[in-house]
DNA sequence: CATAGCACTATACAAAAGTATAGTGATATT
DNA sequence: AATATCACTATACTTTTGTATAGTGCTATG
């Protein structure tokens, strides 16, 4: 194994890594996404109930960022066939797995703010 | 203590979470700021170094990100007094114990593709 | 029979984030 | 004297992200 060859190695490692850690800011990243999953942590949710949880949001951006969180498969949606119609959200496994992630965030965010704020 | 008293205790705690965690996001997102930390994390580098490493930046990309990180106290950036100005820069404390958040997003992102890759 | 609730969608617009391209002022090299 | 290097900055532009406002089709209630 030559020099360039594991230079080469450790940029697709890196590379892999990269790619991980994106799939992992794509789920949360943006202004609602942590909201919604946040609201869903511990309860299954109605479209109407996040909206209300949820300060400010409007229908088309709650609406599009469901379809988003459902196609990255965070959360499920089910139709119950009731009059009217109810829909209810809830996180999947992969979304509840993100409470790890989420708390790794929280602790690195109060420890910097303090580090920073001395 | 009643129920809307430890409500409003519920709504303050996680109130101060979601700040912790946009704190953290805030220092890792956009399009840039992963390639620059990732870049930093094994040495220091120069600006030039930073651009040659990171592909397809451009400078004011890269000079407006730096700025941004220094600002967030992620790293630390030193000019030395020489012909022609060597300007380096490097992870401070904060910005290597993100290490350790990049992890934890890294299992999280390979554990995810895996489970939606079935 | 008007009004309200549910779960959204449509259209137009504004703000934020990122890109492209060129240029600065200092010195050093050919 | 022309060109190159370093560490950027300036200007104009495009793309992405988010907002504002109104409306849909259904049914239930007063």
């Amino acid at each position: 194994m030559n020099d360039l060859a594991s230079l080469e190695e450790i940029k697709q490692c890196s590379t892999h890594y990269v790619v991980a850690i994106n799939d992992t800011l794509n789920v949360i990243s943006g202004k609602w996404k942590l909201p919604i999953i946040g609201s869903l942590l511990y309860d299954k949710k109605r479209f109407k109930e996040l909206e209300a949880d949820i300060e400010k949001i409007t229908p088309r951006m709650l609406s599009k960022e469901l379809k988003e969180l459902e196609l990255n498969g965070i959360l499920k949606r089910t139709v119950y066939d009731t009059i009217p119609v109810k829909v209810e959200y809830e996180l999947t496994e992969s979304g509840q797995s993100l409470r790890h992630v989420l708390d790794t965030m929280v602790a690195w965010g109060l420890d910097h703010r303090q580090k920073v704020m001395v």
